[in-house]
DNA sequence: ATGTCGCATTAACATTTGTTAAGTTGTTAA
DNA sequence: TTAACAACTTAACAAATGTTAATGCGACAT
């Protein structure tokens, strides 16, 4: 795809996150690229040295971490507007910790993690849209640390329907479960329990 | 305590970070205060707006959580030169969600966190530092988020053995079950299995 | 219409983890 | 030395959660 198709796909995004100086931001806005993926189809693989953040424009992905017994447990799920990648993993230039796979069909755009930190430097503007990503992340991960070391099962599921009802329309049970650190089965026979 | 005493106790942790430079740094340090802390003082209290946070010099401290049935659980342990605080609260504006409170008698330099945010506007060794700590306390979090995601009461206490086998020796083993999430009597029970 | 497939539900049972209580040990202070 | 206290251990039991299997249900393709 043409630089100026992504130009004026990023151009929103850019505008959204306050970004107006470009400055310095060649090498990043280069490399970017813009692809579709079905259901199903892996833009990250775990175990793999990735430096490819994702801006996603539509569909929805989900992030997953294998267990010691060889099960999948869903860390998070990103829809459109936001960025989602190994950012840990491109941070410390190690392996990723967790697969990205699409659960719907989806559309991002892709850059390289480097070119962005590089464009900080001296990019005031990147430099904040840096910082707001980390921090985003940041909150999100010790939100979800607190509850699964403080919460049971049925709090944790009641603190999903308070904190991202939309997730539990939007994705099946199981995932549902798998991402509150449970059983299908157990979160099935929660929500019956709920309803007597 | 004057100001040449912190500037002096603040410098070499300034020079571990790679901070020379100290311009626009002047609001930071002048706010900076030195306290000696006795075991089981309290830094932070959970739900209280603070937007200070700790360079440990000496110590141990504790940050925990309280369960919806009251219980605490223990976020994390710091020590001496590690910074920590409620990072997301001051970032968000919002209540602190954990009290931080001291293990062992602890040594600690204060600051503000909008100071050291402010002077990151203009000090590049500053808004490294910055993004450093942020970036630590983000894969600190995120390792933990996984390992509480995808690990039961066994698998945990391997994991601490392995990535942090000093902690075991310095706190109170019920400290150690709150910090993985389990009670103090199956921490023992499980360490008692491991034995035959 | 029918078969297939994936997901959700339900039930019975197994395993893990929490709870309570009692006993032990080590430390500290009177 | 003794008393008091806190942490750890152990055991018995309760509760929560995982496992397996059977059933149902709806979507979708043939």
């Amino acid at each position: 795809m043409a630089d100026t198709d992504i130009n004026a796909r990023i151009a929103p995004w850019l505008k959204h996150w306050s970004v107006d100086d470009l400055s310095h931001a060649q090498a990043w806005l280069e490399h970017m690229s813009v692809k579709a993926y079905r259901a199903d189809d892996v833009l990250v693989h775990a175990g793999e040295h990735s430096d490819t953040l994702y801006l996603l424009e539509s569909g929805l992905v989900r992030l997953f971490y294998i267990t010691p017994d060889g099960k999948e447990r869903n860390k998070a799920f990103f829809s459109a507007g936001q960025i989602t990648g190994p950012v840990s993993a491109a941070i410390t230039s190690s392996p990723a910790p967790f697969t990205i796979a699409c659960l719907e069909p989806t559309e991002a755009i892709s850059f390289r993690f480097r070119d962005l930190l590089h464009a900080t430097r001296h990019n005031q503007d990147l430099a904040q849209l840096y910082r707001d990503m980390l921090a985003d992340a940041f909150i999100r991960n010790e939100q979800r640390e607190a509850m699964l070391l403080t919460c049971n099962a049925q709090q944790r599921y009641d603190w999903l329907l308070a904190h991202e009802p939309n997730l539990v329309e939007r994705v099946a049970q199981f995932h549902i479960a798998s991402y509150l650190g449970v059983d299908a089965v157990s979160l099935s026979r929660l929500k019956s329990k709920n309803r007597q």
